[in-house]
DNA sequence: TTCGCTATTGACATTTATGTTAGTAACCTT
DNA sequence: AAGGTTACTAACATAAATGTCAATAGCGAA
C-alpha cells in the first residue's frame, strides 16, 4: 500500500530504535517504552518494530543488552584511566552513578526486576562480573572486593530511583550518596592493597 | 441486580483491599496491582475498589501510606529497643532492609518514581524523617547522621531489588548488603556519639 | 416496620498495548 | 532489465485496565 519508506538495514533500523527506547526510557520512564512510542520516534510504525525485534519482549531484552554495553564501556575506561592515574577514584563512582542515572541504567533494570523479566539482566550482570576483575590494583579475587563492589552498585541504583527525592527533603546536597560511596571505596581500596602488600 | 454481597463499613473495606493490594504487590510485583486483581482477593469487584478509592491512583496513593505506616512502625520499634540496650543495631539494619524487601516498599516506591507518581511517596518520606529524629543517642541533627541514614535506606533499596540477583552471581551470602550496612551504622554511631562527647 | 442512605454490582464504553496478516515496494542479484 | 528477497505498512483482531452509570439491596435510623 501506499509511500513505503526508505529501507534500512536490519541493524541500522534495530541501533535506530534501540537508541529511541533509551531516550524515551530516561525522558518518560519505562512504562512509556511501547512499541508504538518507539516507532514513532523513528518514524515507523510499531509492525515494523515487531518485525525486527520479534515481540515487545524482544525489544526490551535487546534494549537491556544496549545499555549493558554503552554503560558498562563507559565505566571500564574510566577504571583504565584510574588505574594508570589518569583518572580519580570519584571518577568511577560518578560513572557508575550516572550509569543508573543519567544513563536510564536504574530505570531499566529495577523495571525488568518488578515485571518478572530477570532474564533481561544476564548482560549487565555478566559485566558487572568483568568490571570486578579489572577493578582495584591487581587481579586477586577476594570475598571483601565483591562486598564492597556490591555496596557501591546498590547505593548507585538506590541512588537513581530515589536519591534525589530523599537527598532533598533532608536538606542534603544532592551528590551526598556519591561523597560516602567515594569514601567507601577509597577506603576499600586502600584495604586491598594492604591486604595484597601483607 | 441480583445478589449484593454483605456490606462492609468503608473503613474494612479500605483496610482489607489494601491488605490484598500489598499482598499482590509483594507476591507478583506492581504492574499485577490492578483492580481487577485486587478486587478478586477481597470478593468484590473492581467497580467497587473505585466507589471506595475514586480511581486507580488513589488505590496506588492509599497502599503507599498504608504501607508506610505499617513498615515505619516496626522500625520505630526496633529503635526504641536499641536505644534501652534491649536491640541491637542489627536489628535496624534487618528491619529496613525487610521493610524494603519482603514487606514490599521497594517495589512500591520504585514503582512510583518510574511511573512519574512522585507525590504518592510523601508519607514514607516523612516517615523517615521522623526515624532519623528518633535515631541514635540523642535529637542532635548532624549532616552526618542525615548522610548515614540516607546510604542506609539507599542500600536496602537497592538491595531488595537487585541484591539476591547480583550477590547470587558474584557467589556472595544473601546477607551481604546486610553486614556491609551494620557495619557503617556501627561506624556511624560510635562518630556521633563521640562527637557529641567532645 | 418503613424509609433513606450507600455499599455493591453488572453492563457498557473507552483507551491502550500487543500481535497477526496480507499486500506493497525497495533493493540486491543475476 | 527481470525477478526474488524482505523491509515496511495498513487494517484488523484481541486482551486488559480504567472508568461511568443506573439499578439493586443491605443496614441503620426514625
Amino acid at each position: 500500500m501506499s509511500i513505503a519508506k526508505r529501507r534500512l538495514s536490519p541493524e541500522a533500523s534495530r541501533n535506530m530504535a534501540l537508541a529511541a527506547a533509551r531516550n524515551l526510557l530516561i525522558e518518560t520512564g519505562p512504562q512509556s517504552v511501547t512499541l508504538k512510542a518507539v516507532a514513532a520516534r523513528i518514524g515507523r510504525t510499531h509492525a515494523n518494530l515487531l518485525h525486527h525485534f520479534g515481540s515487545a519482549s524482544g525489544l526490551q531484552k535487546a534494549l537491556a543488552a544496549y545499555l549493558s554495553a554503552e554503560v558498562c564501556g563507559m565505566i571500564a575506561q574510566a577504571i583504565v584511566k584510574s588505574r594508570t592515574g589518569e583518572g580519580t577514584v570519584r571518577d568511577i563512582v560518578d560513572l557508575t552513578f550516572d550509569a543508573f542515572d543519567k544513563q536510564g541504567g536504574a530505570a531499566l533494570w529495577s523495571w525488568m526486576m518488578l515485571t518478572g523479566n530477570e532474564d533481561a539482566l544476564d548482560p549487565i550482570v555478566d559485566a558487572i562480573h568483568a568490571l570486578i576483575d579489572d577493578i582495584g590494583e591487581d587481579g586477586h579475587e577476594d570475598q571483601e572486593k565483591h562486598d564492597d563492589t556490591l555496596a557501591l552498585v546498590l547505593m548507585a541504583l538506590g541512588d537513581a530511583l530515589i536519591g534525589e527525592r530523599l537527598s532533598g527533603s533532608l536538606g542534603l546536597p544532592r551528590d551526598s550518596a556519591r561523597d560516602m560511596a567515594e569514601r567507601q571505596l577509597e577506603d576499600a581500596l586502600e584495604r586491598w592493597k594492604c591486604g595484597h602488600e601483607a
